[in-house]
DNA sequence: CACTTGACCTGTCCGC
DNA sequence: TGCGGACAGGTCAAGT
């Protein structure tokens, strides 16, 4: 799934709906979605109330009245769905959204003490949910080496080019899906706003000039402020915090767009295979930068 | 260290 | 219709 602008189109929805909710129950089918001890899950779930909904990376953090926080990572295909009364039920639009939950794919429920319940669903089972402290989770690893918020006001072109040089020998694309470079950029927004700054996703990070990274630099921030601003890309899994799907795949411009047209220069978009990924491009457009890798 | 590849899972799609 | 293989939006660990 969700990469930075999903994962924000998801916390945004939670913002909103989950602040004061006394949690009573949490059940779980699957220990590796959600790994906690019961004892812990007794001690400081059951019984608190959420505080807020924040963000890093990719990442979602749920904040508890007791000092602890549940942290979320959807990896591929997992979804936090909210159903309350106030959002669904008999006759609501949003209703049909997502379909009867639990379905096969909840892997926990999160039960409030008003009758509402937070779904995680999870097809691949790839993704987590974990309480820690929150005190703690800026020492646990993913964050000690994950790099800056793309969209914040004080990540500087200079800041990407620096940290994007240092992957000097690899190919563009693996840099910037490189979490340790910068958050959130996953693969849609990667092709994307190569597309938009006219790099070839295969051009060693080397022969790529300090021009054309300050091209890129801008589109990976107006690619993913517009995926926010559309609610995210819905391509096979992804809902927001209401089981509604984002539009934004509407308004991509090469990815899963193989066999169309570029709208820059009329030849047809390909697919092919860049960093062990799937990897969607302008051939003209996008020309390999130095040699080939 | 920098870099690449395979593993973690389930579901779907495509060719035979 | 069935079956095998490739592939799917993300990270890790282990390999070179």
């Amino acid at each position: 799934m969700p990469e930075l602008p999903e994962v924000e189109t998801v916390r945004r929805g939670l913002a909103r709906l989950l602040p004061g909710r006394q949690i009573v129950a949490v059940e779980t089918d699957w220990n590796k979605s959600f790994p906690n001890s019961q004892s812990d899950v007794q001690a400081f779930l059951v019984g608190s109330t959420i505080v807020g909904v924040e963000r890093r990376a990719k990442v979602l953090l749920i904040e508890l009245n007791t000092k602890y926080s549940l942290i979320v990572h959807l990896k591929m295909t997992g979804q936090l769905v909210f159903r309350g009364e106030e959002n669904f039920g008999a006759g609501h639009p949003n209703d049909s959204l997502v379909g009867k939950l639990p379905d096969k794919s909840t892997r926990v429920i999160v039960d409030f003490k008003d009758g509402s319940k937070l779904f995680f669903n999870d097809q691949r089972k790839f993704g987590w949910m974990r309480l820690l402290p929150t005190a703690e989770i800026p020492n646990i690893d993913f964050f000690k080496k994950v790099g800056p918020e793309p969209l914040s006001a004080d990540f500087t072109v200079k800041d990407f080019i620096g940290r994007v040089r240092r992957r000097a020998n690899t190919t563009i694309k693996a840099a910037i899906l490189d979490q340790t470079v910068l958050a959130g950029v996953g693969n849609i927004y990667a092709d994307e706003s190569l597309y938009a700054a006219k790099i070839h996703p295969a051009s060693r990070v080397r022969n790529v000039s300090d021009a054309k990274l300050r091209l890129l630099y801008q589109a990976i921030r107006d690619v993913l402020q517009l995926s926010i601003d559309k609610g995210g890309s819905s391509d096979r899994n992804y809902v927001d915090a209401e089981g509604r799907r984002g539009s934004y795949l509407a308004f991509a411009k090469v990815f899963k767009r193989q066999g169309q047209t570029c709208e820059r220069c009329g030849h047809t978009i390909e697919k092919i295979r860049v960093a062990g990924r799937g990897t969607h491009i302008c051939p003209h457009c996008q020309k390999l930068s130095g040699d080939p890798s």
